[in-house]
DNA sequence: CGGAGTTTTGAGGCTATTCAAAGGTCGTGG
DNA sequence: CCACGACCTTTGAATAGCCTCAAAACTCCG
C-alpha cells in the first residue's frame, strides 16, 4: 500500500482542498479559488519556503508533505507552532502584519501552491461565501492553537507527546494516510521538542517509556499508536464535533 | 475608584468597536454591525457568561471590563488562552463546532453585547468587506496565540511574565489605559498562574524577584511598569505592526 | 468580627535541563 | 565499495527550575 504518500491534489475541483471544508462552495466559487492557484512548485526537506520578517506578499496552499510554522525567540529557541499536513493554507496568520511572523519549513520533499495576497482579498470581496469558509477555518486554526497552548502550558512530557501523536494521527486519518494507527513520522525528536516545549533529550525519554508501556511502537521514520483510546485519555483533549454534513452552510 | 474605568462604546458608530480595525467599513456596513449588537448586559466578577461543551448561540462583544477565555484539561488544571480586554470580540473560535470550545468568565465586572450566531453569518455572506475585516481580526489573534505558544513553550517563568505584562500594556495602551507604564491588574497570582502555565506559588516568587529588580511595582490592584523597554528585551518577542493606515484596505 | 480568598514564606521533592559522549543511520564523495 | 561527516538516537550524571505541601499574614467583604 501507499500509505504514507496522500494522492496529490491535482483537478480543478479538488484544489480548493480544506479551504472550501465549512461552507458548501458553488462550482463557480471553487472555480475562482482554484484560479487563485499559482503552479505547483516542488522543494526538498528543510527547504524554507519563508523565512521570519519577510515580505508577506504570498501564502501557500499545501498540497504534498508536511512543513513546520515556527517562531523564533530572543533567547535562540523557536517552537513550532503548527505541523501542517496536505490541504492546509500556509501563511494566513501573517496577512495582517506588514512583516511575516512565522517561518516555514519542509519537514519532507512537498509540493505547494502559491497564492497571491493581493488576489486572495480579492476573491474575498467578491465571493462572500468564500470569506465566510476561510473565516470559519481560520477560528478552527484558532481552536487548534489554544488546545496546544493547553496541553503545553498545563501537562508533563507524556501528555504532551500523547496529544500531539493523536491530532497527527486524527489528521492523517482523514485521508486515509494513518490505517491501523500507523504513519509516517518524518519529525525528528527535536522537532517534538519544539513542538512540545521539551528537550530533544527528554523526548527520548518520554518516547521510550511510552514504547515500554506499549502505548506506541516505533520502527524507521514510522510510528504505530497501539492504543489510539488510551493514549486520547492520556491527552486529556475532548473530542471535537466539526459544524459538518447536515449543519454544514448550504450553497444558496 | 473610576479612574480605570474606560469610557464604555456606546454609540452606534462607536460599537463595532475593534470589528472593523484591519478595513475601513462604510457606514452601511458599520450600522449592519452595529444592529447585530443585542441590548447591552452588565455582570458581575466571577460570572461565567458562556460554559465550556455550551450551545454556541451567541457570540459576545465586549465593551467594558476583562474576560478570560480558558480551556480545561482533563487532569482538572485550566489553561487561560486569552485576556480579552474592551473592544475584543468573545466566542468566535466556536463558530465551527458544535460545541464551545472556551469557558468565558468575567475577570472584572463587564458589559457585553449578545451577537446572535447564525445573523453573524448572514451578515457575512450580505457584507464582504465584513468578512474580509473579521477574517484578518481572526489572523491577528492567531498570531497573539502563537506568541503565547512560543513564550510558555521555550521561556522560564520571567521572561513569561514580562511577555504577558508587555501585552497587556500594548493593547490597554491603544486606549489610553495605561498611562506611564500602571494599569490597573484584576488578575490574581492565580489567574496569572494559569494564563502562563506556571502555579501560584512560582508567580509570587518571580514577580517579587521582578519587584525586588525594578522591573515592576505593584500596589493594589495596580501594577507599574517601571522600565517597558527592560521588559521587552526580556520577553524577546519582536515589535509587529499591523497593516493599517495607509496600507489600511480602502472603502470601496 | 468572622470567613473566604489572596499573598507570602519555607522545606523538600520531582520533572525536566544541561552537559557529555557513545552508538546508529544515512548520504556523499573519494 | 568503503570511509567519512552530519545528524539522529540513546544513555549517564549532575543540576536547576519549578512543583507540592503546608502554614502564616494579609485583605476584603459581609
Amino acid at each position: 500500500m501507499d500509505e504514507d504518500l496522500p494522492p496529490p491534489i491535482d483537478s480543478p475541483s479538488d484544489a480548493p482542498g480544506r479551504l472550501g471544508e465549512f461552507v458548501s462552495l458553488s462550482s463557480r466559487e471553487r472555480s475562482a479559488l482554484a484560479g487563485l492557484l499559482e503552479p505547483v512548485q516542488h522543494w526538498p526537506r528543510h527547504h524554507v519556503l519563508r523565512h521570519e520578517a519577510a515580505e508577506p506578499a504570498h501564502l501557500y496552499l499545501l498540497t504534498h508533505g508536511w512543513v513546520a510554522s515556527s517562531i523564533a525567540l530572543a533567547s535562540g529557541k523557536q517552537q513550532i507552532v503548527k505541523v501542517h499536513l496536505p490541504g492546509d493554507l500556509l501563511g494566513a496568520p501573517s496577512l495582517c502584519f506588514t512583516t511575516t511572523v512565522d517561518c516555514l519549513t519542509a519537514m519532507t520533499p512537498i509540493a505547494v501552491h502559491a497564492i497571491s495576497r493581493s488576489r486572495l482579498i480579492a476573491t474575498f470581496e467578491a465571493f462572500p461565501r468564500i470569506a465566510l469558509s476561510l473565516f470559519l477555518s481560520a477560528q478552527k486554526e484558532r481552536v487548534a492553537l489554544m488546545e496546544s497552548l493547553a496541553v503545553v502550558g498545563q501537562a508533563p512530557a507524556h501528555v504532551r507527546i500523547a496529544a500531539t501523536l493523536t491530532n497527527l494521527f486524527d489528521r492523517l486519518s482523514e485521508r486515509g494516510d494513518a490505517p491501523g494507527g500507523m504513519f509516517h513520522m518524518p519529525l525528528t525528536q527535536r522537532d517534538l521538542g519544539d513542538l512540545i516545549g521539551i528537550t530533544p533529550v527528554h523526548v527520548n525519554r518520554t518516547l521510550r517509556e511510552m514504547d515500554r508501556l506499549h502505548l506506541i511502537k516505533r520502527s524507521d521514520q514510522t510510528i504505530s499508536l497501539l492504543d489510539v483510546d488510551r493514549l486520547r485519555r492520556i491527552a486529556g483533549l475532548p473530542i471535537r464535533r466539526y459544524v459538518f454534513g447536515s449543519n454544514r452552510i448550504a450553497s444558496v
